[in-house]
DNA sequence: GCCGTTTTCGGCCCGACTGTTTTCAGTCG
C-alpha cells in the first residue's frame, strides 16, 4: 500500500512550495491532500483504479494526475523539479521553532545556509541580527530553538507523559481563581504520540493566573508570556501551552484548542457558510456572541452534534454528525478483560495470582495470561512441561477466584516458515492462542505476510498480536501487507490486537480503520509485564476510538459468558 | 491547488505573542 509514501511526497511538496515563495493556499492545498491520504482507510492504488479518487474533497484534478504519475513510473515530475532547485536537508530546518518558510528563504538567500550546522554557526557569529526583520532577540532565539530541536526531535509516546500532565492539571487547578481547567490538543484527542502539551483555563484575572503557572514547580524555563496565554518549557523537556479564558468561552476555546486544525477550519468554513464566525471566545452572529459555556454548544450551533475529540481528523466525521450518523465509540470503561498479560512464568514480574487480583481490582471479569512459547528463550519462554505446570496453577486459582476467570492462553511465535512454536496438541489445550511475529522482521513483504496468514490459517490461534511490530520512536513496522493480512483475519475470523503497550499501539488508528473495513474483529491488550501497566488499556481504548470501533468490533468489550463464546467461534 | 444550488474566478480560519518596527510581518497553534 503506498498510501504513506504518497502523502510524504505531497507533504514535501507543500513545504517546497511554501519555501519558494508560491502562493501559500496552493501549499497548504497539496499539505491538505497530504493529510487526507494519509488517513485514507483504503487503498489509494484501489481507489485510484476505480475512480473513486475524485469523489473525496480536497484531491482535485491536479493531485490525482500526480497521484497516477507516481502509481505509474514511481516519481512525480513535479516534485523531483522542485527538488533540484532546494538543496537537500535544507526543508528540515523549517520543524525548528522561530522558523518559517520566510525566516529560511532569507537566511538561504542572504547568508547561503543549507543545513543545521551552518545556521547554527551563523547564530554564534552573529551573523543573523543585522538581516532586515531581525535583530539579536530574534537571532537568540533562532539559536535556542536549534538546541532545543537537536535535544529533542521525537515526539512523546502519550503513555510515557500521561501522568506528567495529569499532575500539571491537578496544579494548574489549584491555582487561585481558576475556575475549570481541561488538557486539549493531541492530548485530548489521544494521539499515539503528544508534540506539546495545551492546557486551557477559565476564571477571572487571566494574568495572574497565567503568573502563577510560569511559577509552578514542574516549570524550567518561560518562553513566552502574555495577557491571556503562555508558553513554558517543563523540567522534562517537554513545552506546555496555557490559555486562559472567560468562563463563558470555555467550551469554545476547548473546542478550538483541541484541534486538529485540519477538523477546525472545516467547521469555520461550515460557520462562514452559516454567516456566523468561530473563534476561541465563542460563535458571532455579526457583533453578537452566542455564549458557549460547554463544546457542544459550538457544534449544535453549527448543525451538528458532538464529535468526540479522538474522532476530530476531518476524516469524515463532521459529514457524519451533520447528518446525526456518528458511531457509539468504544467507551474508557467498555473492557471487561485483558487478553495480553506475561507473569513470572515468562518474562513478566508478577506471579498469575498478583496479576489477577489486580484485574479484579480493575473490575475485570477476566483475564487471559499468554506468556512466551518455548524458542523465545530470551524472554523464558515456557517449554511444554512447564506450560502443563501453569495450566494446573490456573484450575486452582480459578476455584479460588471465581466467578472471576484466568483463562489459559499464549503468546505463541510465529516461526521463520510460519509453522508455530508449539504443536496443535499443544494448542488445542489452550483457550485463547496469540500468534506473533518476534524475528525476521527484516523479511520482504511476501514473506512475512505469508507467515502471518498460515498462522491464521491454525484453527487454534485466536489472535494475531502486535500487527505490524512497530515500536513507536525505534522500530519501522516490519513490512507486512495490511489488506492481505485484513482479508485473511476476516475469512478465518481471527482477531487482530490493539496492543496498548505505550510505545506499540499497534495496530494503530489508520490499520484499524482499514482493518474494520474488511470485517475484522478486534481485542485490546495490554502485552502487561506487570500489574501497573494493566493501566496502559486506556492507550488502546485511546487508538480504537480514534480508528471509530465500537463495542461490537471489540471482543474483550463482552461479559465473560458471550467472551468465551467468541474465543472459540474458530475452532467448531 | 481546490472549490462552488448565489460564483468556473476569486476566494481560501482566526487571533495571541514576539520582535521588529513606528504600523506590521512572521510564527504558532
Amino acid at each position: 500500500m503506498k498510501n504513506k509514501e504518497i502523502a510524504k511526497i505531497f507533504d514535501e511538496m507543500g513545504d517546497m512550495l511554501e519555501f519558494l515563495g508560491e502562493n501559500p493556499f496552493r501549499a497548504r492545498a497539496y499539505k491538505r491532500a497530504s493529510q487526507i491520504i494519509y488517513g485514507l482507510p483504503e487503498d489509494i492504488e484501489n481507489l485510484y483504479k476505480s475512480g473513486k479518487l475524485s469523489e473525496i474533497k480536497g484531491i482535485g484534478e491536479s493531485i490525482i494526475q500526480k497521484v497516477g504519475e507516481y502509481l505509474d513510473k514511481g516519481k512525480i515530475s513535479a516534485y523531483e523539479e522542485y527538488r533540484s532547485k532546494i538543496p537537500e536537508g535544507l526543508l528540515e530546518l523549517l520543524s525548528v521553532p522561530y522558523i518559517g518558510p520566510v525566516t529560511l528563504r532569507t537566511l538561504y538567500k542572504t547568508l547561503h545556509i543549507t543545513n543545521f550546522d551552518e545556521l547554527i554557526k551563523a547564530c554564534e557569529d552573529k551573523m543573523l541580527r543585522n538581516l532586515p526583520n531581525f535583530g539579536p532577540k530574534k537571532e537568540e532565539n533562532i539559536l535556542k530553538g536549534l538546541l532545543r530541536f537537536k535535544e529533542q526531535t521525537f515526539r512523546h509516546p502519550i503513555g510515557l507523559i500521561y501522568e506528567d500532565i495529569s499532575k500539571l492539571l491537578e496544579d494548574v487547578k489549584k491555582i487561585e481563581g481558576v475556575i475549570r481547567a481541561e488538557v486539549a490538543g493531541s492530548f485530548r484527542r489521544m494521539k499515539e504520540t503528544i508534540g506539546d502539551i495545551d492546557i486551557l483555563a477559565s476564571g477571572e484575572n487571566p494574568a495572574r493566573i497565567i503568573k502563577s503557572f510560569t511559577k509552578l514547580p514542574l516549570v524550567k524555563e518561560i518562553l513566552s508570556e502574555g495577557e491571556t496565554k503562555s508558553s513554558v518549557l517543563l523540567t522534562s523537556g517537554i513545552q506546555a501551552d496555557l490559555r486562559v479564558v472567560d468562563d463563558i468561552s470555555f467550551g469554545a476555546c476547548l473546542q478550538y484548542f483541541t484541534g486538529s486544525k485540519n477538523h477546525n477550519v472545516k467547521l469555520r468554513g461550515i460557520a462562514k457558510d452559516k454567516g456566523l464566525k468561530i473563534n476561541e471566545y465563542g460563535v458571532f452572529e455579526g457583533d453578537k456572541l452566542i455564549p458557549c459555556p460547554d463544546e457542544d454548544i459550538v457544534y449544535r450551533t453549527l448543525g451538528l452534534v458532538w464529535i468526540p475529540p479522538e474522532m476530530r481528523e476531518d476524516n469524515g466525521e463532521i459529514e457524519l454528525a451533520q447528518k446525526n450518523e456518528l458511531p457509539e465509540l468504544i467507551g474508557y470503561k467498555d473492557i471487561k478483560g485483558d487478553v495480553h498479560v506475561h507473569s513470572t512464568y515468562s518474562d513478566g514480574g508478577e506471579t498469575i495470582r498478583a496479576m489477577a487480583e489486580s484485574a479484579i481490582k480493575k473490575g475485570y471479569e477476566y483475564i487471559v495470561i499468554t506468556d512466551h512459547s518455548q524458542s523465545l528463550k530470551i524472554a523464558k519462554g515456557l517449554e511444554i512441561e512447564r506450560l502443563y505446570k501453569q495450566m494446573e496453577e490456573i484450575d486452582k486459582l480459578n476455584k479460588e477466584l471465581a466467578p472471576f476467570k484466568i483463562f489459559k492462553g499464549s503468546e505463541v511465535d510465529i516461526k521463520h516458515d510460519g509453522s508455530l512454536d508449539y504443536s496443535d496438541e499443544i494448542l488445542k489445550k489452550l483457550d485463547f492462542v496469540i500468534a506473533s511475529i518476534h524475528s525476521g522482521f527484516k523479511d520482504d513483504e511476501k514473506k512475512i505476510t505469508k507467515r502471518v496468514l498460515s498462522a491464521m490459517e491454525n484453527p487454534y490461534v485466536t489472535m494475531i498480536a502486535h500487527p505490524t511490530g512497530r515500536i513507536i520512536n525505534s522500530r519501522d513496522p516490519y513490512n507486512v501487507n495490511i489488506i492481505e493480512m485484513c482479508k485473511g483475519a476476516s475469512k478465518t475470523n481471527t482477531y487482530l490486537e490493539i496492543n496498548a503497550y505505550f510505545d506499540r499501539l499497534d495496530l494503530n488508528d489508520i490499520n484499524a480503520r482499514i482493518a474494520k473495513e474488511y470485517g475484522v474483529k478486534f481485542c485490546i491488550g495490554t502485552d502487561s509485564h506487570n500489574s501497573i501497566q494493566l493501566n496502559m488499556m486506556i492507550y488502546g481504548i485511546g487508538q480504537a476510538r480514534r480508528a471509530w470501533l465500537t463495542c461490537d468490533d471489540i471482543v474483550n468489550s463482552r461479559h465473560l459468558k458471550d467472551f468465551e463464546k467468541l474465543i472459540r467461534i474458530k475452532r467448531k
